[in-house]
DNA sequence: CGGACAAGCTGA
DNA sequence: CAGCTTGTCCGG
């Protein structure tokens, strides 16, 4: 019996022996390939996956008996995967496993009932995409996915993944009515191991699924799906591996396909004038023709949109350095030398490049106590009130309650904590399309999408009105026309001859370990390492796989290295 | 990861 | 040199 303990750092399989008691008269507990059990190692016990039965042990070791048996747990399939994945994100095979089994312990697989069959309506872009391996429809950006959703039921158990839970449980429900028969994950594990169509976030990819006919992946184009913590791996992709190796066909949707979507599947689009009128009317406000000398956040024309009805401003203040000041004298806490913003680390202020270090004290007064100046929405929405001459509530991702003026202003946050609005004003969309980022444009074209999908479309009357000194710019075209294929097409060609991904390879090494892990790294041929950049090297050649299996080889030092294959922010 | 054990440091 | 800390190694 071979086994996989529970414990990140060793990654390494142990034998042992099934207890003499257990086998006497095949009464026992039945262990298989994925059983979940705790070993003895080392003077303790540990939790492990059972990864081999049926060993030839080495002779040289004594071998001790496990100690408990303690439930079912991933399949042989996904025992598989998980060392894909293990290689695909330079991760450990513990991280996969994890996410592979139930957070309670499973004794058995729930008894399916047998399924009814699910109605077809006439066949609809959905059906047909799914007689290909795998494609990719372009769909209205406040399509809920329950028609592509069931298209896959039709053809058995689905794999259906969304981008987060809220939007799993409203699915599950939908589909529950339509007599599917449905496990939500992570809870439902039992279920599905028993043979069910799973719903769920990113780590419902991971559920053991016996008789997988379809997988649907709804929003593709969110980033939710890649998961931010070590080992940093996509749901879709993971998704596409698993549907290869199953012989199953996967269908993405999303109204913005990504450039790594539209590569790994057929685009099917609606038809041109039905996919406009899925998107809001778009007005540009072009901040050009404005006095520069009393140009302020707002627009003149900007009165004539939000004087009635459900109002959303965007003011996006990511990547904008933040600023501490004193809270006693108010002083901005910079740089000696040349005024650059420090930021706080731990217990001491910093400059951006790590040149500059102190305990956090004011230089000009001594104090200790730092406030956060928010600049960005905090001053906006005071200005916002004086403008619209009513309350005006503010939205960030670490707000709690809904607001309830008419007008709101926030983050990119508030795009995700509204419901419906009248119009969706993006106050400052040029930091979005001059941001430094590889991404910039793809990013915030679904921005767009998101302010479209609670507009609804265009027959309701709703806008959708962007501040901008480039109004030419192939997003904003894109949202004016309804069709992200101007997106697509420009950021293809700005991205194939540089060879940036999907049509290159990326992987960012960061981390205390990180200078330990790069001496150690033995670049092969076509692999290039540049950097430090803040404390990060990027790895960059024409396909992962050889940047992949160099880094397999390469020694983890003692401290942590955080290894990101495809970053999305670079 | 965490226990075992070795090497290094301190104070009498 | 006991008694303790710190570092390194390795696990069935």
């Amino acid at each position: 019996m071979r086994v996989l303990p529970d414990v990140p750092a060793i990654d390494k399989e142990f034998d042992y022996l099934i207890p003499s008691a257990w086998e006497a008269d095949g009464r026992g507990p039945r262990i298989t390939i994925g059983s979940m059990v705790r070993v003895p190692l080392a003077g303790r016990r540990v939790a492990g996956w059972v990864t081999a039965v049926d060993v030839e042990p080495n002779p040289g070791v004594s071998l001790a008996p496990l100690a408990k048996l303690s439930g079912i747990g991933p399949t042989p399939e996904l025992i598989g995967l998980a060392e894909w994945a293990a290689w695909r994100w330079a991760g450990r095979r513990v991280a996969f496993l994890r996410s592979a089994s139930p957070d309670r312990m499973v004794a058995a697989p729930a008894k399916a009932p047998p399924r009814d069959p699910v109605p077809s309506g006439p066949r609809d872009v959905f059906d047909q995409a799914f007689e290909l391996e795998s494609a990719v429809v372009r769909v209205p950006p406040a399509d809920d996915g329950v028609a592509v959703s069931l298209a896959a039921c039709r053809l058995g158990d689905a794999l259906i993944l969304v981008p987060d839970a809220t939007r799993a449980r409203r699915l599950a429900l939908a589909l529950r009515r339509a007599g599917v028969r449905t496990a939500l994950a992570p809870d439902d594990w039992a279920v599905a191991a028993g043979g069910a169509t799973v719903i769920g976030a990113r780590t419902a990819a991971w559920m053991p699924m016996p008789e997988l006919a379809a997988v649907v992946i709804i929003d593709e184009h969110d980033e939710r799906f890649k998961d931010e913590r070590t080992p940093a791996w996509h749901a879709r992709d993971f998704a596409l591996e698993r549907a290869r190796r199953r012989g199953v066909p996967v269908v993405m949707v999303t109204p913005t396909p990504s450039l790594e979507a539209l590569r790994a599947g057929r685009l099917l689009r609606l038809e041109r004038s039905v996919e406009r009128d899925a998107w809001p009317f778009v007005e540009v406000l072009d901040r050009r023709d404005d006095d520069p000398a009393k140009a302020g956040p707002f627009a003149e024309r900007l009165n004539s949109y939000i004087g009635s009805g459900r109002v959303v401003c965007v003011l996006n203040r990511k990547g904008r350095a933040r600023l501490l000041a004193c809270a006693q004298c108010g002083e901005l806490v910079r740089t000696e030398d040349g005024g650059r913003p420090m930021v706080l680390l731990d217990d001491h202020l910093e400059s951006p490049d790590g040149s500059e270090q102190r305990p956090v004290v004011c230089a000009h007064c001594g104090s200790t106590t730092l406030k956060n100046l928010r600049v960005g929405v905090d001053r906006a929405r005071e200005e916002l009130e004086a403008f619209v001459g009513e309350r005006v509530d503010e939205v960030t991702a670490d707000s709690s309650d809904r607001p309830t003026s008419r007008v709101v202003i926030g983050t990119e946050a508030v795009l995700h904590r509204v419901d419906d609005a009248d119009v969706v004003v993006f106050l400052d969309f040029d930091q979005e399309l001059l941001a430094l980022r590889q991404r910039a444009a793809e990013q915030a074209m679904t921005m767009l999408a998101r302010a479209a999908r609670i507009l609804g479309e265009r027959r309701s009357g709703a806008r959708l009105v962007i501040q901008t000194r480039q109004p030419d710019h192939e997003v904003i075209q894109a949202a004016l026309r309804g069709d992200p294929s101007l997106v697509a097409v420009a950021e293809r060609d700005r991205r194939q001859p540089l060879r940036l991904p999907p049509y290159g390879a990326q992987v960012a090494v960061s981390g205390a370990g990180g200078r330990a892990f790069i001496d150690a790294f033995v670049a092969p041929p076509g692999v290039q390492v540049r950097g430090p950049l803040d404390g990060r090297w990027l790895l960059r050649a024409d396909s992962l796989a050889p940047i992949l299996d160099a880094l397999a080889e390469t020694p983890r030092p003692p401290a942590r290295v955080r290894v990101e294959v495809d970053p999305l922010r670079v």
